[in-house]
DNA sequence: TCCATTTAAGTAAACGTTTACTCAAAGGAC
DNA sequence: GTCCTTTGAGTAAACGTTTACTTAAATGGA
């Protein structure tokens, strides 16, 4: 019984069970009326005893479904990716989804490859995460004008039309880390940022700039650093900040960069927390282990996976979204305790 | 041109061509005979002009293949899987086909329940990884019986059958790590090991083990320590073998126990490597980043990914596979260098 | 008893391809 | 001119479902 990779037809138990096709498709889908409890009993043991397996293929041509979403991430390596995936994939799978993962290796022009080729057919909805802003947005507008499911994540651009896009409060997670670190009672507070183009990271600083003006403090660049989100760029951003000096507590806008940041300061004999306070914008695998321990911001990744999910499944049913843009607030994250920082 | 959702069928280019559908399909399938140059052109042309798209579902369901395969994963947290993905993904994206990644969350239950979602036509194969070995081995077997293209990853088990593994050299990680730490100077290796059921951990010791005995070591049981692959786990067990003491050198069986243990030894005023070396099996971004830097082994993940893609190309279209286990070797890796230990 | 309604099905088209088979015309050898 | 082969197609079945439409029998009410 149940053998696997045998290919037990619908016609086969309609013959077995001397009903027509149709009568089989409808009690194995469950659909009401059309057939009596005996019939149904009889169907369903058939099926069970014949190891039954619908064909997706064939059901999809007529259905036009297929049950499959790909998620299109510039690269797996970035734990952010990895907790999107996992609480995507825990809401889909209650829907009987599957996700084709797609890694557009953070080139626009794989990106546009993969959508072109998963579009017609092979999947219900397309998830497109991106690392920073990109400029071809075009080619998803175009999509979602004909209402094929498309959500954006941290996508930026003058032209994005109905767009669902899903995005991290960048500005409020740069506002709550110079809070954090206010009410720890540093005053002088240094910061170094992504790169210059990433329009995300930007925002981060305008939440950083905000924060500290909130708090009554002055801004001032010469406690400020760009790095290319690496760690070497971090580790040599810091050293450069560590001569100036004249802050005791420093934040850094992703996980390496804190990292490298680090190096820096315990090369150059200093503390941490006790002479700089270290403040990760990006919780991740490596902030958790690092030692000393140190404070960051969790970007919910996990739970903005469980959002999208959510967006998707109601783009692919046809209801309606609500609101097209979707923020997330980041949560704090300082040692073992989570707690969200606003309601 | 090229409307991405516009469903424009063979039968639209056919009765715009006034040809039949066979034609059109052989042209743009490249089947070469059956149609004349002229032909071809025009239809070539129109396909392009009205964006024709082949339906994915309506192909598969004659053509019984659907260029997708999946990819079981315990957790896509592990780097070694990342790796591992991201180097299949590379392959098999050469012969266009597409990867469904499901996270198994090393839940034998939730294992099978993917693999019988997804043997019955959705899948042309299934690479199934493990982090550790597993009984529920028969309804691979099964499946590998009856043709359907089946892998494994560091499986272990008596009842494989045929099945094609493809497997760290578990023994050769440990006896590399003894060797090199030997050449160091070393003569007294500490050891700390995997989960007492995991197979490969313990595959790993015998290898240590078997090094130790080679450079003529005596092999000594008051130094090693069972961990559980956490963190916590090795702080733990190497605060007691820094009690016990007489060593020089560590070896982790996985990069977060080698972070763990790292933990330990700083907070206890010891000095890495001046007072104690520490080699992690296992590289990945943790060991990459970790200050003091550390010496890893690393598994090739990337590596088994592009060997297990050939190997499930070869199945797929029937090719003869050679051996049915296939053993990588690992890398040795020194902070920046990396060489083969084996030609 | 007669008519209307419900129940329990069956029929057949449709989904969009691929492909085995057929076939007519043209070309070439003799 | 006849026969064989090649070329350039067309025909239609098949893949395994779903579903709109039809139909016959049973049920129920008056």
């Amino acid at each position: 019984m149940a053998k696997t990779g045998s290919r037990v037809t619908i016609k086969d138990l309609a013959s077995i069970c001397n009903v027509s096709t149709a009568t089989v498709s409808r009690v194995l889908n469950h659909i009401k009326g059309g057939y009596s409890g005996e019939t149904e009993a009889r169907i369903l043991k058939a099926a069970e005893e014949m190891g039954y397996a619908p064909n997706p293929m064939a059901r999809s041509l007529v259905t036009r479904k297929t049950s499959l979403v790909a998620v299109l991430v510039p690269d797996i390596h970035y734990y952010f990716f990895q907790e999107f995936f996992a609480g995507l994939e825990e809401h889909l799978n209650d829907y009987g989804y599957r996700l084709l993962l797609c890694n557009t290796q953070e080139d626009s022009g794989q990106e546009e490859l993969f959508i072109r080729g998963l579009c017609n057919g092979l999947v219900d909805g397309i998830i497109v995460s991106t690392l920073n802003n990109r400029e071809q947005n075009d080619l998803l507008v175009e999509l979602d004008r004909e209402h094929f499911p498309i959500i954006t994540l941290e996508r930026y651009g003058e032209d994005l039309g109905d767009l669902c896009c899903v995005q991290i409060d960048n500005f409020e997670t740069g506002r709550m880390a110079v809070d954090y670190l206010y009410s720890q009672g540093h005053r002088r507070i240094a910061f170094i940022k992504g790169r210059r183009e990433a329009k995300n990271a930007e925002i981060r600083y305008q939440g950083y700039l905000a924060g500290l003006r909130q708090n009554g403090l002055e801004p001032d660049e010469s406690i400020v650093r760009y790095g290319d989100y690496s760690f070497a760029s971090a580790t040599k951003a810091m050293e450069e900040l560590l001569e100036v000096g004249g802050f005791t507590a420093l934040i850094a806008a992703n996980d390496l960069m804190t990292l490298g940041a680090c190096k820096a300061i315990t090369k150059a004999g200093r503390r941490i927390p006790e002479d700089i306070s270290v403040l990760g914008l990006d919780r991740t695998i490596l902030t958790d282990t690092h030692e000393p321990s140190i404070v960051a911001i969790d970007f919910c990744a996990h739970e903005i996976g469980h959002t999208v999910g959510k967006c998707m499944m109601a783009m692919i049913n046809n209801q309606p979204l609500g609101e097209k843009v979707i923020r997330q607030n980041p949560i704090f994250h300082n040692g073992k305790s989570i707690r969200l920082l606003q309601e």
